[in-house]
DNA sequence: GTCTATACATCGATAGAC
DNA sequence: GTCTATCGATGTATAGAC
């Protein structure tokens, strides 16, 4: 067990050099003598263990999104309000960003290019299962009385997956608080910014 | 003058085309004999048009950040109630997309990227321009009483570019009405989507 | 497990004939 | 204004010595 550690822990450490230089450059204009560097070797040698630089890909975005997806679950699992859950959603997608920044800016940003790839499927596949998962709490929230039922479930959904997942442009632990973020959104989103509202 | 036309003409095509191969692979998945195929010539032709590749992507930008400030200048200018304006700005954003899909999915897709090196810096003055036009109208909907004055202004502001910032990535004008999706955002950035705010 | 050395493909860009 | 031909840089990946 001991062995296997130190075994996995060179593999683990290029994965996260490389994972810090893909956040910040892209995959594309990251090249594997970029992230030899980084690690202290050469390129030819990162591929006694990864066989190709989408591999380490592979490695970080497999991790990232069983992780991510477990949060989601955890969150949206049946207790308090719709909108206590939706609170929670919000929660682990920011608890996600403090953990692995790196991976999700690199989640979000080849979204629409690498992970379109018929071979980063999964990623898509990940997606749809966090949408529904959404689209429950939202649709719940409806039944039960909490939410309006005269708006589309998946247009809401749509509106708050755009908000987090802007969230790795801007979002500096260091400067926001993370309940804060999250109880402004909850407060825009149930309440909205019109002064009636207020009232 | 119509000689000039013809001229222009060559110099517009392959932008165009070079525009569609951009906002569908990015920039630099994007080569020279890519758009040369697409415009029926040679890679090398090309340089008789435009000077560099990134030439290409600088004649699509600066044309439609122009246009894009326009259109915003145009939405915020005073006249109307605060959430008025703020419905022309969402219009307007929408409006742009459907007239130039391709370079807004430029704009939005090499934003972290490619546009953060120096030589498209004009880009990000241009994104602080459009900020300032929307925390003004904001912030004057504070101050009449419109909008609610508890709430940080840059951060209703993020939230709001956040959500238009995703439009290349779903918006269909064949399946969504323009109208429809603005009154969406209106209706759920001023109400909010609780149950009290419909009552 | 790392290095040396290099194969092999592809890229942006250029020079000069037509 | 386009084509032919190609340069030089850069990319991923491989083979074999150490």
């Amino acid at each position: 067990m001991a062995r296997r550690r130190v075994k996995e822990d060179r593999r683990g450490e290029i994965a996260k050099c490389a994972g810090a230089l893909f956040a910040e450059q892209g995959v594309r204009a990251t090249t594997v003598r970029d992230i030899a560097e980084g690690v202290g070797m050469l390129s030819g040698s990162l591929y006694h263990h990864f066989k190709t630089k989408n591999d380490i890909v592979h490695e970080l975005m497999r991790q990232y999104g069983d992780d991510l997806v477990a949060r989601y679950e955890q969150a949206a699992v049946l207790g308090g309000t719709a909108i206590e859950r939706l609170r929670r959603l919000f929660h682990a997608c920011l608890e996600a960003n403090l953990q692995n920044p790196d991976e999700e800016a690199i989640l979000i940003r080849e979204l629409d290019a690498l992970f379109r790839e018929p071979e980063f499927g999964y990623i898509h596949e990940m997606l749809v299962q966090i949408e529904s998962l959404f689209v429950g709490v939202i649709q719940s929230g409806m039944e039960s009385g909490e939410i309006r039922a005269d708006i589309d479930v998946h247009f809401v959904y749509r509106m708050m997956m755009d908000v987090m997942g802007a969230v790795p442009r801007w979002y500096d632990p260091s400067q926001h608080a993370k309940d804060d973020v999250v109880e402004g959104w909850i407060d825009i989103f149930t309440r909205g910014v019109g002064r009636a509202a207020a009232e």
